[in-house]
DNA sequence: CTCTTTGCCTAAAACCTTTAGGCGTGGGCA
DNA sequence: TGCCCACGCCTAAAGGTTTTAGGCAAAGAG
């Protein structure tokens, strides 16, 4: 739970509570990871914050532009963790670690992995972080002999069983069978790592 | 656009415009496709079939449970549609059918894409045609030689990509990059050929 | 021809979004 | 020290979605 300044008393006019949209947007994620990113609601983060809905609303345009700024924040935090990992790692180690980011972190906040989903138009796309993740994943793809455009596929290869396994996994999809997740992960990995190393060439 | 009954006119009383849950669910699927999943509404729905809001409850239990008919519609069609690509191919043929059915849909609907990937409580995914798709997943991996436990990892692996690659794309993802999207997706279901081909042994 | 069921409606409460305008309070400036 | 203004949160209000409760008329059964 967040706790945040309480001003339920008689207190004619009392201080500011100090509303930013830094706060808004961290408290946005707070509220995401905990009741679901579809569930955030300007509503909702007023209350939190024990203040009137539209005092909201000079510090962000609406609720679409909350959930941007959630989104953008998902994917910076993601992207340092990502660089964290890949700092002094290479080849499958490398691949293991931001594999790891990806899933690990949409373990311990759902609802920014969630955000970090959202549709963003073209021009929040351009500014996200959006362009530092693929940038490490060619990084990453060093550690292999991939050549342009190989080294795009296997760019997009990646992401593709990064973003889907994890989406999957998160959703239950994968509950009900019997080897564990857990197993299929590393096995995975494996596999791409045997993949990446002889990487089909073209017909 | 949906063509549905139209009764504004005066006509004090007139005769029943038909709804049903099949209709609804239809109409919704519809709706998704056109203006995005997110957005379907009951009110919406509604509107569209010229009909108080309050008559759909008699038909649809709330917005969640529309919801959720819509995503187990999209399920089953698209198991069909997998069941059909399916039929007389094996090896590569069928992996690039089956890959291609996910991708096609998606594009075709993208509502009723979208839809499939609701978060459906443990009950409706147990009754969904979630079964039938790893089932038909399994039978693609019998033109190549893996056992158990391989056999579900490679399920899951394929899963994974299939959903990953058709979401990372369908949002806008591979956009501004170069090699077009098309090429990659023909490389990636060569590679995965090749994985499946030389599944790496457990260590 | 009456009875019951069915199907859509009115009414109403609760909640979220968004805009417009108001008014203290505090920091800046003299 | 004192004045002023911008900032920060508030009230008010309109409009949309969700959901429940209860009503009335038409359609179908006996």
């Amino acid at each position: 739970m967040l706790t945040l300044a309480k001003r339920k008393d008689a207190t004619p006019m009392t201080p500011r509570v100090g509303l930013t949209t830094e706060r808004l947007v961290q408290a946005g994620a707070t509220l995401a990871d905990e009741v679901g990113f579809d569930r955030v609601t300007v509503s909702e983060l007023a209350r939190r914050f024990d203040v009137k809905v539209a005092s909201l609303y000079s510090h962000v345009k609406n609720s679409h532009d909350l959930k941007t700024r959630i989104a953008l924040l998902a994917l910076e935090e993601l992207a340092d963790r990502a660089a964290d990992a890949l700092a002094g790692r290479a080849g499958k180690d490398a691949l293991v670690a931001l594999a790891n980011v990806y899933r690990d972190y949409a373990r311990e906040h759902p609802g920014r992995y969630a955000a970090a989903q959202f549709r963003l138009d073209p021009e929040a796309a351009a500014a996200s972080a959006g362009v530092r993740h693929a940038k490490m994943t060619r990084a990453l793809l060093r550690g292999y002999d991939l050549d342009e455009p190989d080294q795009t596929h296997a760019v997009r290869l990646l992401g593709s069983v990064f973003h889907g396994y994890v989406s999957i996994e998160m959703g239950g999809g994968f509950s009900h069978s019997a080897p564990d997740t857990e197993e299929t992960w590393s096995r995975v990995l494996d596999a791409l790592d045997t993949l990446l190393r002889s990487w089909p060439p073209a017909p």
